[in-house]
DNA sequence: TAAATTTGTTAGATTAATCTAACTTTATAG
DNA sequence: CTATAAAGTTAGATTAATCTAACAAATTTA
């Protein structure tokens, strides 16, 4: 059996070998909001169940095992936040918090009963994709908006940085997943994009909104 | 802040003291399957807490928070149930292991949100009325089908004891609530009785089937 | 490379929730 | 009304998950 706590550090783990590569203790303690020793403990653990790969003052693994169990984790953090947004009308601002603790809930039929309602979606709400039964993600690479160049047409996949303000943000823009965005002009001293999209003819993006919107070329 | 342990403590506390008044914490400790000791410390704290009255040897009662505290979990419990059979597909039997985990979810407009989608429902699958958003139970009173004579016509309203195996057991029988159910004759050896509803002109119930089905007379 | 900083570990304490063993109080049965 | 049984409490141990303080290793900076 696999704990609540040690479930969130598994997903943790998972999140940011993604995003970072190898993850040391430190990393793990400040996206956890945990300390340092607990963290080592944890990993001694951990490493006793042959979830991950752990020695002193190396940074840690997730084994193949662990691997599959934080995936199987986070299928169901983001079924749960597809249900919410498609099923029960939540916004996609709204939905994080929920599903970090519905995520805990054991019950296999109860989220293969939201993967069927939901006619089996590829990716969460924000455009993340949701790991297969056996906690396999299937990668696609999509590019940063801020990386486009002038006169692209792109059509927005996926949002990084899901924190429930970014997403208010873009509700405010009316930006949405599966939108057809063109680069109108690219500001040279700050990289701010001026964009046209839906019924918005024009608009400015800091660079930094940019950098956490993923499109596709189209 | 009330935590996962003393929230299951609430609702045992809660159920029994409306199945069978005073509860003493030897029925408490056999309810949870947690053995006395443990009970009696968690009393303790409960009691600090001004969730329950608590005086050694004595048994337990909650105070009004106490009651009101239950009686929202209890609320989330039931449009869990509720949730997962009219909107999931569920069938009754199968949800109350998930509302279980279910109801301990902190989220104000999760719960909101099943209770507009099911438009405000007074009773969950099984009939037991849900608490209001201050915990209070409307209590309508319902006959046992046993105590009815032959004759009667009543409605099945609700069932008790709601184990997985008598709602499996019902299924089979294809009884369900609303459904009227006519009294041909009643054994008086067995005090089982041979009903009609439905498509089923004539079915045997025992005596302590009978005792499970709440009826109203119509 | 030596010093300073950052990262990581060890040791020991704390809190919540549980248990067993031993003892006490209350209830029940002769 | 005593003896036995049932219910309840106290004391002390255990496990999981956390923390702080002190120390150690590794990395960065000067
Ligand atoms: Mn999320
Ligand atoms: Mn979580
Ligand atoms: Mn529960
Ligand atoms: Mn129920």
């Amino acid at each position: 059996m696999i704990s609540l706590a040690e479930e969130n550090y598994l997903k943790a783990l998972f999140n940011l070998s993604n995003e970072i590569g190898e993850v040391n203790v430190n990393e793990l303690s400040k996206e956890l909001k945990i300390k340092m020793p607990t963290v080592t403990s944890m990993m001694k653990k951990l490493s006793e169940k042959k979830l991950v790969y752990y020695e002193s003052y190396k940074p840690v693994k997730l084994t193949e095992k662990g691997k599959k169990e934080a995936g199987l984790i986070i299928r169901k953090h983001r079924l749960t936040e597809m249900f919410l947004v498609e099923k029960m009308g939540f916004g996609w601002e709204e939905v994080h918090e929920i599903a970090e603790q519905v995520e805990h809930i054991q019950s296999f039929n109860f989220f293969e009963k939201m993967d069927e309602l939901l006619g089996f979606p590829q990716v969460d709400p924000h455009g993340s994709p949701i790991p297969d039964k056996n906690g396999k993600i299937t990668w696609v690479e999509y590019n940063k908006l801020s990386e486009c160049k002038t006169g692209d047409i792109v059509k927005l996949s996926a949002v990084i940085h899901t924190s429930s303000d970014f997403l208010k943000f873009l509700n405010t823009r009316e930006l949405k997943l599966g939108l057809k965005i063109k680069i109108k002009s690219i500001e040279s001293f700050d990289k701010s994009m001026v964009v046209s999209y839906g019924k918005r003819p024009s608009e400015s993006l800091s660079h930094t909104v940019c950098e956490r919107l993923l499109v596709e070329h189209v």
